[in-house]
DNA sequence: TAGATTGTTAATCGATTAACAATC
DNA sequence: TAGATTGTTAATCGATTAACAATC
């Protein structure tokens, strides 16, 4: 079914939003749903969500809409929910810790199974169940584990040099919480970027900039 | 200087990252640059940046450039650093403690002044310098301290209660880490939704489009 | 002054919305 | 069949890029 190719950021962005609402949906036992109805709950338009399900495919039926579950399914396919990619985290601080135990890897197609931190005093602590190991054990990890994903929760610093090294070990994405733009220009490698900092800041600016004006 | 008005959600979204680059710059004693120079730096184009520094003034000199830490300082002014907004976290769970512990609230525009969490046994507890309050205290707090931004680090079952209340409490900003899509319908309030998992699920759906193809 | 680089207008590109014929 | 709603094409809107006159 999927027409595949080349989609475009923006209808990318979306497709986990979609997904959960579809997976909400489905919980409470509705079957079907109009592109209107969705639209509804979801505040956009119903234009909007036909054009970018029709990206990959006819996931509805003129007169009818779409199944829930069956359109919940394609897009968690798509999405990739149902791979496996072993995942390591690097950098086990608070926020490194909290990663590790507050997000599900295993419903977004990834399985957590090493986590590394430079500090020696926290080797062999564990999280959840994974048992924090020295960074100087990365490299003889990737080669027989061959993680694919790397969650890195280090400081800026470091994170550039790091991230190389783990490309030269076979990791092919990125997933990065450090205070730094990680680019990198090797073909076929990936990096998300989080950034907390900055999705507070903008917050911040607008609040300043509310109607009644900051009661300062 | 500042014509400032309805400026637009990408730009705003870009501020914060020409705030960290130009932070970097100023550290590392650069004193003047050139659109280009910033956007070779930063991966966008020279007009781009110049577009957007418009937005709010006529921060550059022609044939010389931008100031850098001129510059620096008026993005910051306009994102509000210098602002001091009582803030305060619900839910000090794993990923509620990290926040408060992981985020320079101060550096940006925010003084974190309460934690909260409805397990009794946390109460006391502390967070950094702060000790956690039950959240039967909210309301007394909010009615003292007249907080305006509280981070939700909450489950999603709670979070729209939760959110309404705070807002007849006088919070009029939301930066919301529960997996659940905060609206509120209230004129004059802020939400930033932060969704680590969406963004997980994004790079797992670029980890599967790669060229080679996963290497299942 | 000559050279460099901005601020700003115009052109392009892409994303969103609207409209409607196809069809269940 | 008639009604509803999709898939898809066309129109609109906004954001990005290019160009260049203004000016330091």
């Amino acid at each position: 079914m999927a027409k595949n190719g080349n989609i475009s950021a923006s209808v990318i962005k979306r497709l986990p939003r979609y997904y959960r609402f579809l997976g909400e949906l489905d919980k409470q036992g509705v079957e079907r749903i109009s592109s209107r109805e969705l639209s509804e709950k979801m505040k956009l338009t119903a234009s909007q969500i036909r054009q970018d399900l029709n990206c990959f495919g006819g996931f509805g039926q003129q007169g009818y809409g779409y199944h829930v579950q069956s359109l919940r399914e394609e897009i968690g396919h798509i999405l990739g929910v149902d791979k496996e990619y072993p995942t390591i985290l690097i950098g086990a601080g608070n926020l490194g810790k909290a990663i590790a135990l507050h997000i599900n890897f295993e419903t977004r197609g990834c399985r957590l199974v090493g986590i590394f931190d430079a500090n020696p005093r926290l080797t062999g602590e564990t999280v959840g169940s994974i048992a924090i190991r020295h960074t100087d054990e990365i490299e003889g990890f990737c080669n027989s584990e061959h993680p694919v994903i790397a969650v890195l929760c280090i400081p800026k610093a470091n994170t550039q040099a790091i991230a190389d090294k783990l490309v030269g070990l076979g990791i092919r994405s990125f997933w990065n919480f450090s205070h730094y733009d990680l680019s990198i220009d090797h073909k076929g490698i990936e990096v998300e970027n989080v950034h907390l900092g900055d999705s507070l800041l903008t917050l911040t600016y607008r609040t300043n900039q509310m109607p009644e004006g900051p009661a300062e």
